[in-house]
DNA sequence: GTAACTGCAAATCCTTTGCACTGGT
DNA sequence: ACCAGTGCAAAGGATTTGCAGTTAC
């Protein structure tokens, strides 16, 4: 957690993500900014309720959290994680990394993430095969693995 | 689609299902039967209103869908897949295969399986070394493929 | 200045629950 | 015959929408 190199890459991602808004043809209000912060204040998933209390105190509507939770979706600037009917957000810059992978406690609930650059390259190289055999496009990859996670194996 | 083969196949599965069912204390209705009965004869993925739907004509309430899908996934017969905050149900049995992904078409929104065993293998290779590498236990991997499908593409 | 955005409350949608009745074993 | 399971209608929770007032550009 290098504070001064960390600074500057959120400034930056933020400037990008600023730039997103923008190109969009929105504003940047006051309450979009403050959503957005979030993200890049905790870089974990986030529901629209945990948003929703963390920014209590700023006096928030809850449908605008849902309102630009889902612009954010569509301009690419979050994306959705969908577990057992429940939506988390996470920042899409996050996954920069060419894609990363979610595990899910099956006793704690918790969700971290798996970022080996390694697995990510084997995953990709099998995406490749599959698209080849199955004469389709891969945009996109979703990988949740669940079972139990350090803390919980005890 | 060979019938006869096939028949026999989906016979002993539905014994499987029915034996699971009865170990677990709970009564093989008519409704249930029904609800069983279309996983069986789409071999697809079905949210609760697809199932509802199909099966009109039968007087079967919808919270009596809601609740055996809920049983059922609690048992482990079927497996739920949530895609944009919407649940998909599918048979477990056709998941007998070590692991099997999904794919689904940003277009036409299909939801396709890819069973290629080569490709299932060196999923479960990856999975090995990220249990090593992280110190945890891995029970299921869902993996959802977004893209465009055969179709689509044009 | 004005169109986009917001907060609030009402509406809508999906899912669960309570209850009297029904049906499987 | 007994208790699990059902249908229905009502409750609950999450998300969306309509609208009058506000704010970013």
């Amino acid at each position: 957690m290098g504070s001064i190199a960390n600074n500057i890459s959120v400034k930056e991602d933020f400037r990008l993500v600023k730039r997103l808004v923008e190109k969009n043809g929105l504003r940047l209000t006051k309450q979009r900014k403050l959503i957005l912060e979030q993200f890049f204040i905790t870089k974990r998933h986030l529901t629209v309720e945990d948003i929703y209390q963390r920014l209590k105190g700023f006096n928030i509507g809850l449908a605008t959290v849902y309102r630009n939770v889902k612009i954010f979706t569509s301009i690419g600037i979050i994306k959705e994680i969908s577990v057992d009917g429940v939506s988390y957000y996470e920042l899409k810059i996050y996954s920069k990394k060419p894609l990363h992978l979610h595990f899910q406690c099956i006793n704690c609930n918790d969700i971290i993430d798996i970022d080996e650059r390694e697995v990510a390259l084997n995953y990709i190289r099998l995406n490749k095969d599959i698209e080849k055999t199955n004469n389709l496009e891969i945009y996109d990859v979703n990988i949740m693995l669940i079972g139990l996670c350090k803390k919980c194996r005890g």
